[in-house]
This record gives structure tokens, sequence and C-alpha cells, in this order.
DNA sequence: CAATTCACGC
DNA sequence: GACGTACGTGAATTGT
């Protein structure tokens, strides 16, 4: 078998990824995309060209020996662009993760190195394949060497081989460089003979074949002006011809024998993936067989899987991993519990941990300090076997969430990997995924299980010393950590549903949409699938001709807000927009809570605490922080959520305005803090102050401007959004956004110094040191420096307002228990916390809420708590 | 199974 | 002046 040579310019795919895809940010800020680019392309070259040899040429530096010749090489060029140029090392270090020999050398550019390694593959007669973005390369074709151009795009490509050329161009291989050196090149700034393009240029090495022979014939040029422009440029031609001249002869140091390719290992590689953010290419290099081999190669850790736990098994100072497959705790089984600590690495199957006297006494002391990763996860499902888990003194979740909020792969795997610790797999490589997840045979799986509890001992006093470094240890201890353990009660507790009112109100829809859902296709003229969009726009705007106002990428817009504006053109467009909103109550809220109720009319959603940017939380399966209230028909909802026992209530608590009232107290502006301090309608206050009126004056409009840019204030929205809220133009949103700031020259103030803040930082905090690092604050591209500073600028206000209400949650938590309340937290909302309590509860209760929610922080402006109590969320109003 | 569109909350 | 515009979760459709 012969040996085949792939040779690639690895300046000019870069550059091709680079231009051809968006600019790809990963979550540390790094650019990526021409890497990532660039990494497609060599994917395909590995498939498709089995490669026994392979080298990536670079250009080294700005000068080469063609300067010499010609100073003004090159000359003229745009620079590089620095997105661009921070990609170099990245694409270094992606190839030797694949094993790829890359090299350049100083005066030369990758052509001449390419050129080079390509005629001695062609002495050898090897295959030889090039593959880059540059025309000139196409002198190298020969009976033995292909060159590949990229097309549109970066995988796109088009071979060349000598036949190929010769009927796409019109001129044979060896005369690529005279054609370049009649043409010229404006890229590279060659001159070659100027009013002579391509087709002249083939016309005369058609009839001369070669450049010296036309000069030679000169004669026989045909026209007068052809010829005098040939005769008078001489000299640029035959330098031109020079200077497109791909060196063969390079003094590389290197030879064939080094650049041989066996191929790369897939750990190598995909962690390289997992450490730049590249998924999607991991499932394409990833085998099981892959997988599998990684794992015999993994350095020795000894396990021993227990069958019985023994004293000696345990420590006062240990790691452990509760290991489940799947996300969801509440329902999914313990898989086996992995411990590390001094004495060792251990495996207990579920069973046994789980009848084990020794371990839940173990366990339940908190004089055993326990270093986990997700203390609330890990606490629940003890909870649902019988342990009451204490003496957590570490959880690596919160810790990485803290330190790194941006970071989206918070599992023990991918936080070792990034702390440089490689000898352990990620979930997928051992369990697989989706339909194919299952629990591998006893030894990967105690093997996996005890390296990821090997990690957490590892690792805990580095992320422990980063916390305290970030002075994040008061936030992470004091905070965070108990409010894990809250929550996890508050999502074992559950809340109750009635399930019969629920099947009710389906009912009732389910009635009520068939009707319109009728009345609808009459009124259309035909039937089709209301849910989808792309059936409903051409019946809307082609077979109604009702005006297009926007549109998506794939086709007719047809959005609540579009629908909104033709609500008089058509009695079509009110019925779709009442089908939407019902259909959105049916299928979400009562066949998607019904889904999730479990046998005892219990729900118990999941809190994440380690998600958002901001330091809110959020909530899954089901997502109960965005259960309907704004309209009357979604709001009856709320009467599902009914008390878990018999004569109890529910208690709902909220903040009134505390985003804006963080504002005034983080922005000390006086204005801001007087209105607090004065209790007034804020919206209709800063109404007063923008349209420069007295407190009569303010007319329903005003305020409603009014709030909306309160609104925008706190979900730092732009003037674009602004604009869209209000349906009005950005030049008068913006011109509402100036006359804010200059009726509270503390907010405007504020504005300024924090993105000062950030560019100087790089991130900003909030009140408790929550962090959120912001690096594209200093990008040169508008976009995402004008949404870095908006973020810099909303972030503070609302990640304090988060800490806040967390903080009152723990505060409550303690209080409840030190009054020996039955009363309990069910659910918190952002800006609301939910409970149920014993009606005779209920006077304390309204009592010590309100009480701790408002004195959780001392701001400079009172924190406002409105509370109400009822026999089901709806009704606590 | 992933992407797209839409809609709900704060 | 263009760019594509608060953060989340989830459902349905559609194309792979």
């Amino acid at each position: 078998m012969t040996n085949k040579l792939v040779l690639i310019d690895g300046n000019s795919i870069a550059y091709r990824a680079f231009f051809a895809l968006p600019l790809l940010n990963n979550d540390k800020g790094v650019h990526t995309n021409a890497v990532y680019g660039f990494t497609t392309m060599l994917l395909k070259i590995l498939e498709e060209e089995n490669p026994t040899h392979m080298l990536v040429a670079f250009d080294a530096g700005k000068t080469t020996f063609r300067h010499k010749t010609y100073e003004e090489y090159k000359g003229g060029r745009q620079k590089t662009p620095p997105e661009l140029s921070e990609q170099f090392s990245l694409l270094r270090e992606l190839l030797d993760n694949f094993q790829i020999k890359h090299y350049e050398l100083n005066q030369y550019e990758a052509d001449d190195i390419i050129g080079t390694f390509a005629k001695r593959g062609e002495e050898e007669k090897w295959e030889v394949k090039v593959i880059s973005g540059d025309r000139d390369l196409l002198q190298l074709v020969s009976d033995q060497v292909s060159v590949a151009l990229t097309k549109k795009g970066i995988t796109n490509v088009e071979t060349y081989t000598p036949s190929y050329l010769e009927e796409k161009m019109e001129v044979r291989a060896d005369q690529i460089i005279d054609l370049k050196a009649l043409m010229g090149d404006s890229s590279d700034n060659i001159p070659g003979v100027p009013g002579v393009g391509e087709k002249t240029a083939v016309k005369l090495l058609k009839q001369f074949e070669t450049l010296s022979n036309v000069y030679e014939g000169l004669e026989e040029v045909s026209g007068k002006k052809l010829k005098e422009k040939l005769e008078s440029n001489k000299e640029n031609a035959f330098m031109s011809k020079q200077l497109v001249t791909i060196n063969v002869d390079t003094p590389v140091e290197i030879g064939l024998e080094d650049v041989t390719y066996t191929g790369y290992e897939y750990q190598k590689v995909s962690a390289f993936f997992r450490d730049l953010g590249f998924q999607s290419l991991i499932s394409r290099i990833g085998g099981e067989e892959e997988a599998e081999k990684v794992q015999e190669s993994l350095p020795e850790l000894k396990v021993t899987v227990l069958d019985e736990v023994k004293e000696e098994h345990l420590s006062s100072s240990t790691a452990l991993v509760v290991e489940m497959l799947g996300d969801n705790y509440h329902t999914a089984n313990i898989e086996g519990i992995g411990l590390v600590h001094e004495k060792g690495a251990y495996f207990i199957p579920a069973d046994v941990a789980v009848e084990s006297e020794l371990f839940k006494d173990w366990a339940e002391n908190s004089q055993n300090k326990k270093a986990v990763f997700d203390a609330k996860k890990t606490s629940v499902a003890l909870t649902r076997h019988g342990i009451e888990i204490r003496g957590i003194d570490f959880d690596m979740l919160l810790a990485s969430y803290l330190t790194n909020p941006s970071e989206n792969h918070h599992d023990i795997p991918s936080i070792s990997h990034r702390m440089g610790y490689k000898e352990i797999q990620f979930d997928e490589e051992v369990y697989g995924k989706g339909a194919k997840m299952k629990v591998p045979e006893i030894s990967s799986l105690s093997s996996h299980v005890a390296r990821k509890a090997n990690m957490l001992f590892e690792l805990k006093s580095v992320m422990e010393e980063q916390l305290q470094s970030n002075e994040q240890w008061e936030l992470y201890d004091e905070l965070e950590m108990p409010l894990a353990l809250i929550l996890g009660e508050m999502e074992h507790t559950g809340v109750k549903v009635d399930v019969d009112r629920l099947k009710e109100m389906g009912a009732e829809l389910e009635e009520r949409l068939n009707q319109l859902e009728a009345e609808i296709h009459d009124l259309a003229g035909e039937t089709f699938n209301l849910n989808s969009p792309k059936q409903l726009g051409p019946i809307l705007f082609e077979k109604l001709e009702l005006p297009v106002i926007k549109k998506t990428k794939t086709g007719y817009s047809t959005s609540a807000d579009v629908l909104e504006q033709l609500s008089d053109q058509h009695e079509i467009i009110p019925k779709l927009l009442l089908y939407r909103q019902l259909g959105k109550l049916k299928s979400t809220y009562i066949e998607g809570l019904l889904k999730v109720v479990h046998d005892d009319a219990m729900i118990h959603t999941r809190f994440n605490q380690a998600l958002t940017q901001t330091g809110r939380l959020s909530s899954t399966e089901p997502n109960l922080q965005n259960i309907p209230i704004r309209l009357e028909e979604g709001k009856k909802i709320r009467q599902a959520f009914i008390p878990s026992k018999e004569g109890w209530y529910i208690f709902a608590a909220d903040y009134s305005q505390i985003e804006l009232r963080v504002l005034a107290h983080i922005a000390e502006d006086e204005k801001l803090i007087k209105a607090f301090n004065d209790n007034e309608d804020i919206h209709t206050q800063t109404a007063m102050d923008v349209f420069h009126v007295d407190k009569d004056d303010v007319t329903d409009q005003m305020r409603r401007q009014a709030k909306a840019v309160n609104f925008g204030i706190v979900y730092g929205i732009s003037e674009y959004g602004l604009s869209q809220s209000l349906g009005i133009s950005r030049k008068e949103a913006k011109q509402f956004i100036e006359r804010y700031l200059d009726s509270y020259p503390g907010v405007k103030n504020y504005m300024d110094e924090i993105v000062l803040d950030a560019k100087q930082k790089g991130y900003v905090t909030t009140l408790m040191n929550r962090r959120r690092y912001l690096p594209d604050i200093t990008s040169r591209n508008f976009n995402s420096r004008s949404f870095a500073e908006r973020t810099a600028m909303n972030t503070p206000i609302q990640g304090s307002a988060a800490d806040i209400i967390k903080k009152a949650m723990v505060d409550l938590h303690h209080r409840l228990e030190e009054e020996q309340l039955k009363a309990t937290l069910l659910l918190q909302v952002h800006d609301e916390l939910i409970l149920e309590a014993p009606e005779e509860e209920l006077g304390k209760l309204e009592e010590i809420v309100s009480e701790v929610m408002q004195n959780t922080v001392d701001l400079d402006v009172p924190l406002l708590v409105d509370s109400a109590k009822g026999t089901t969320w709806y009704d606590a109003k």
C-alpha cells in the first residue's frame, strides 16, 4: 500500500474558518470560531483521506525571503484581527492533541514548506494531497499531487487534479506560475502586468505556452495596447513570476519520517474539546470502543467494593458520592455510594449502604465531615432512604458555581479536567446518553464513582482557597450552603396538587379549544395544524393577505405581538390569540403538571441553585416559577395548588419593588432613596421626574411608560428592547433613558462607574460578593460590548436582590425552627416566598415572615413585604 | 435528537 | 450605521 501525505496550509484554513463562522465565544470569553472550523475541517480530512503522513504548515513572522525581492510583497494587507491571532496558539494545541505535526520556518511561508514536502512525497511516489484556500498552490498539481481548495464555507472543497485543472482553468498546472506572473495578485500585492487579467493571460499562454515565450515572440502578440503593456512591464512580470513561485527546496529541518501520522488518542482530544466547549464534536469522534479503551488506560485507583460496611471503611473526614443515573433525584435510584478518605477508596452498592445501620449512624453524625458534589441532591436522595445526612462541609457544585458562574458544566469530571486532573471519565462515556444510558458492570461503576469521590477529596482545599481569595467564603458558607439544604427540604416536602381540579380545568379547556379550532378553520376556509407557525403563516399572510409585520429565519412570524397588531384586521386573529393562550394553559400547565404529579398528589420540583448568571434560582420538572398570574384564565391554575394538610393554608409573601430599591441603595441616588423612604408609588414618581409634572398631572400613559423604563433598568434591556415594549422608535426610547438618567444623577453615576469598574476588574459583584465575569466588556464588537455593559449595570441589581431573598430564606428557616412553628417553606419565585401553615399559626407567621424578610439586610431604603393567605395558591393574594 | 418558534413567569 | 438585543423552562412542530 502506498503512503498518503496530507499537507495543510494552516494559516489559510484558519483564516477561512475565522471568516466563515460567527465570532464564537466560549464561556471563558475565548474566541474559538477559527479553531472550531479548523477542527471540523481536520475531522473531515481524517475521515476521508486516511493519511499515513500529515503536516500542517504555518507562516512564520512578517518578513520572508520574498521581501528581499520585492519590499511591498503582501503590502496593504489588513492586519490579522486580534480575535484570530489569539487563536493560533489554541490551534497548535489542537494539533498536538491530535498528534499531528505542525511546522513553520523563519523567512518562509507555509506554501514553501508545503511545496517542499509535496515534492519530496512525489519523489517517493506517494500520494500527496494539499489543502488550502490559496490558489497559488495549484502550481503543485501533478499526477501524484492533488490540491483541494476550500470553496464557500470550510468543509466544502474542490479538488484539483491535472485533468480537472486543465478543464477548469484552461491552462496546465505547469503554467500556473506564468499565469500568475501575468495576472498579478492584488491580495499579495503582486503587480503582474497591469491591464492583463485572467482572460488575457490564459489567451497568451494558450498561444505561447510560457511567459518566456510570450516575451520572445512579443511581435506576434495581437493588439497594440497589449504589446505596449507587456513591453513596459517586462521586469514586473518576471519579478512576479519569482514571487509566486513556491520554493520546493526550502531548508526544512524535518523530513518525511517526522510527519508520520498514526492516529490520535480519543481521551486527549475529547478532553481538549470539552475544555473548549466543543460538545458537538465530542460525540462526533466518540465511539463506545474508544470509551472502553480509555478506561483501560486510566491510571490505577484501588477501589474496594464492600458487601458489608465496617468501622474501618468510615472516617470523620470523607469525600462522599451518592451516585444516581438521570437527573431527577426525586425518583432516580441510587446506584451506589463512593467513599474516599485517608484509608482508601470504597464503593458501597446501594442496597448494602441503605441497609447498614453503621452507615446511617455515620452519615447522620454531624461530627463526620463530608465533602460532596451537590449537597441538595445528596441529602434529598438519602432522605428518601431514611438517612438524614449531617456534617456536609464542602459542596463542589456550589464552590464551582460561585467561583465561575459562567461555566456551563459543573460536574465532577468537567471541573476536574479544568483543574488539570484528567484521570476521570465523563458520565456520558461511562453510562452513555439518552435512550442508551445504562448502568455498566460493577467494576466500571465502582471505579468511576470512586474516581469522582477521589476528585472531591483532592480538590476540596484548592477550591476552598479560591473562595477565600475571592472573598466569597461567607457567600458560600453562610448563604449558599445552608440554602442548599433548605431547598432540599422544600423540594422533598413538595407541593400538594388538586388533581381533580386540574383535570376539570383541562376538560373545560379542551372543549373551548375544539370550538375555537373549528371556528378558525372555518374562517380560514381550510383545516390545518393550528400549532404550526409554518402552516399558519401562509394562511394569514398569503391566503387572507394580512400585512406582514415581521419575518423569522424560516418564514412569517406569527408571534403574539405580531398578531396583536393585526387584531382588528380580521376576526380570525383574536380567536387565534385566544387559542394560543388556552392551548398553552392546557399543554404546559394542565397536562405538563399532571405528568409530574406523584401518586400521593404531590409535586416535587427541583431548584437549580447553580445555573443562572445572576444568582437567581431556576426550577424544573416542573417549573413552578412560571405558573400563570397575569391573566385571569391562567391564574386559575393556581387554584390547583393547595395545602398538604387539612386545615392548613397557603401563605405567600413578596418583596415590593425589590430590584429598584436595591438600585436606589447601591447607586446611592438621593432622589430614589427619598421616594422609597416616603413610600411613593415608584412608577408615578418616575413619571413625575422624567416628564417634569406634578403628581396629579401624571397620566396613565405616562405612568405606563415610566414603568417600562423602570422595567428596562431592572432587566438591563437595550434601547431597542424598550422601544419594542413601548411600541415607540429607538430614538424616542433613547430619549426616555436619557431623561431618566438626567432625573436620577446618582443612578447615572452608578451606571458609568460600574461599567468602568467591570472593564478594569473583568467582573462585577453583588451585595454579597457574588461575581459575574464580563470578558466581552472590552470587545471591539459593538453588540458584544453593549450587551456586556448592560449586564454590568443589571447584574449587581438583580443579583443583589437574589442574594437578599436567599438570605431571607436562610433566616426564615432558622426562625421557624426557633419558634417551633409547623409552618414550612414550599417555593421561592424570585421575589416571593410561598409557605404552608396551620391556621393557628397564620397570625404569628405574618408577623415573622415580614419581619425577617424586611430586616435580613439593612439598606438605605426600607424593604416592603406584602403577604397574604388563602386555601389555595390562587387565594393567597 | 436537535433546532425553531412560541409563551409563561420575574 | 450595523449588529440583534433580560433570564429562565417547556411544549409543539419539523427535519435529520
